[in-house]
RNA sequence: GCUGUUGUAGCUCAGUGGUAGAGCACUCCCUUGGUAAGGGAGAGGUCCAGGGUUCGAGUCCCUGCAACAGCACCA
């Protein structure tokens, strides 16, 4: 005698065991016709499903966030039956939804493409017309196996067989096509609906391993209806409008080529922004209390093989030799060798501690050529990069500092919140655990005292000690680490790093590496997608056009662009022989976030109109106070005062 | 690195084995105008590179390089 709880707190008793199909026919017409799934206390499961047990019920219907998930699965069972009745002999894998769709892999000789799709498409329009109904089956572990094994579909039966024995074994029926699955589904295929779309093909390797044979993936996106997706299509057109390789070539900020890939070239316009960048965290730094240093590109492979780089990198280091010498040299991919050297010359006091080396380190590092990925994923970089040596005793208190600086700089930069990620001991690692303790405790500790949340990434520590990861989102969603913070006991020692203490003992220093923005190009790039190109006016490669209306008033463009400059402001002047219009139209495109209009007028009262980049409004100002207005805006964060 | 796709003017892209195209940008001329495209003319090509098939290759085939998407990688 089951007795059914709603969500309204109503509570149906049924004589026996009961369906979620047979319960919303009970509470209505309308339910019955809209519930595709159900959750039994909280438990998502088929609408077919029989409760035996008194149970509090709640139905899913398109309307919930919930179906969207299950849409997506069940577009994936659609897609692989198309496929397997258009491409006979080819095996299913896995097919799960994802962020946006599904995807499935498939195991065939011939990859597909996406000339394949509007077949696959048709079929599956075809298998959702004919709206079969899902029917779960339970079946003992070998005769699953058994059964994928007789068809052929080998992927599955090892799937299967690496089940855990506590799991139950479930098959999901569409018509005449089967495929093992976790479920739950929906009522029937015809569930899923029409608004889908198949978006790209791609390698993929069995089970995410590169050892193992590469699969060809399908990935596909699914809405509840044809508004959902447009809207997402939409928004992947201008999630690509932004993309920084797009407004990088129209604005003429960088470019890369063939004979330097994974380099980049930087245009006047991109190294401006670069280096407006690079002054705002020299001058943040200064203020934080490093000093910068500079060690060598070149470096002879001897100091590798002491720091450990040459055993554990060495595939993604540049090497370089010359004919007269021996030696082996190899551009440095990291810094923190360079900075121990310093560190090391001279006897150091305790007194000097936490010493804090700041380096804008320009590192190499030979990425595999499928990483690439414009400035974002690069072979050549400058890390703001520093080596702070200090106390373990000091640990939190420099890890508390650290995040308030990156707090601020992040928010100059127009990133109010990033996620930060806690990576702790690993299976293989150096020191013994009451070192690891300590570190841990200190980083946890000051983590609480900087009030920062932190997902735990267990096991996911640098061999040398555990570390903080920064993770900001950009705006096509992807998540970018910029920012680290790892606690490293192990260099020191390798490179014999040491102090006097108080008692006049030689000690080992705890090294913290530390980053804020990670890569500049990196961080560029994220910015450059964060902002659409829009650059908030202190970080403008170009901050103000001064534009003119008739030729008349050329002098008088070029006396106020002379104040400008004069001002810091970099301002660019166009006496070019166009209307009005066609000059707005242009510095607009270009993301000049103010131009300035001069006419006949403006000329003869010695005024300028300003007008902002995304608005159509004028601001007429005398010369000196545009000057002054724009001087002030045009600051930068940290040298403000008010 | 792996799988797939792509590579034609500065940019975005057409191009059916038979004389290389368009729009925008560029140069020049006309136009001096009031807040997102004034008009006209002109110039611009090793069709990614190298092989092959063919009477003939931008087009078909092979190899390489690069870019793109994904996978793996990101110590």
């Amino acid at each position: 005698m089951p007795a059914i709880t709603l969500p309204d707190g109503s509570i149906r008793r049924f004589d026996g065991p009961v369906t979620g199909t047979t319960i919303a026919a009970d509470i209505g017409p309308g339910l019955a016709r809209a519930a595709l799934a159900m959750k039994v206390d909280e438990v998502l499961v088929d609408l077919s499903r029989e409760i035996t047990a008194d149970a509090a019920v709640t139905f899913v219907t398109r309307k919930d966030a919930m179906a969207l998930e299950m849409i997506r699965h069940d577009c994936a069972h659609v897609l692989a039956e198309a496929v397997q009745a258009l491409f006979p002999g080819t095996q299913v894998t896995i097919g799960p939804s994802i962020e946006n769709g599904f995807y499935y892999d498939f195991a065939t000789e011939v990859p597909f493409t996406t000339d394949d799709f509007p077949a696959i498409e048709a079929k599956m329009r075809e298998i959702i017309a004919r709206n079969a109904a899902f029917e779960r089956s339970v079946l003992p572990r070998e005769d699953a196996i058994a059964f994928f094994q007789d068809k052929g579909e080998t992927y599955k039966a090892e799937l299967i067989r690496d089940l855990p024995a506590s799991e139950t074994i479930t098959l999901y029926r569409q018509g005449d096509w089967i495929d093992l699955c976790r479920g739950p589904h929906m009522r029937g295929t015809g569930d899923v609906g029409t608004a889908f779309k198949l978006m790209r093909t791609a390698g993929a390797y069995w089970r995410g391993d590169h050892r193992n044979r590469m699969l060809s993936r399908i990935y596909g996106t699914a809405w509840r209806d044809q508004k959902e997706l447009d809207a997402h299509l939409h928004m992947l057109a201008e999630a690509e409008k932004r993309d920084h390789r797009r407004i990088g070539k129209d604005m003429g900020l960088f470019h890369i080529q063939e004979e330097a890939t994974g380099s980049v070239f930087w245009h006047p316009k991109g190294w401006k922004l670069y280096r407006t960048a690079e002054d705002y965290m020299r001058r943040r730094l200064d203020a934080g209390g490093y000093q910068e240093v500079k060690t060598p590109q070149l470096v002879d492979r001897v100091l590798w093989e002491k720091s450990g780089h040459w055993e554990k990198f060495r595939e993604h280091m540049f090497l370089a030799r010359v004919e007269e010498e021996e030696k082996t040299l190899a551009l440095k991919p990291m810094n923190c060798p360079g900075a121990v050297m310093i560190f090391n010359q001279g006897l150091r006091s305790y007194r000097e501690l936490p010493l804090r080396l700041a380096e804008m380190g320009q590192c190499h590092r030979y990425e595999p050529s499928g990483a690439l990925h414009g400035i974002m994923r690069v072979r050549a970089f400058q890390q703001d990069d520093a080596h702070i040596f200090c106390t373990e005793d000091q640990i939190a208190a420099e890890t508390v500092r650290f995040v308030e600086l990156l707090s601020a700089i992040y928010r100059d930069f127009g990133f109010a919140e990033f996620r930060v990620k806690f990576s702790d001991r690993p299976a293989t690692r150096a020191g013994t655990d009451a070192v690891w303790d300590r570190a841990e405790g200190a980083l946890r500790d000051a983590c609480a005292i900087a009030k920062v949340d932190y997902t735990l990434n267990p096991g996911e520590g640098a061999f040398y000690g555990p570390k903080l990861e920064f993770v900001l989102r950009d705006a096509i969603g992807r998540d970018w680490q910029c920012g680290t913070l790892q606690v490293d006991f192990v260099l020191p020692e390798r490179l014999d790093a040491e102090y006097v203490d108080v008692d006049g003992g030689r000690k080992r220093p705890v090294m913290l590496h530390r980053a804020i923005l990670g890569s500049f190009e990196r961080f560029l790039g994220i910015v450059i997608e964060q902002y659409a190109g829009r650059f908030p006016l202190w970080l403008s490669p170009v901050q103000v056009a001064v534009a003119t209306i008739v030729s008349d008033a050329d002098g008088y463009a070029q006396e106020f662009t002379a104040a400008l400059q004069a001002a810091g402001i970099s301002v660019k002047l166009d006496l070019t022989n166009q209307k009005i219009n066609a000059k707005i139209r242009e510095h607009s495109l270009q993301h000049v976030p103010v131009i300035a209009v001069v006419g006949r007028k403006e000329a003869e009262q010695r005024m300028v109109a300003l007008r902002r980049l995304g608005g159509d409004a004028q601001e007429l100002l005398p010369f000196a106070d545009a000057i002054a207005r724009l001087q002030a805006e045009a600051t930068a964060p940290d040298l403000r005062t008010a």
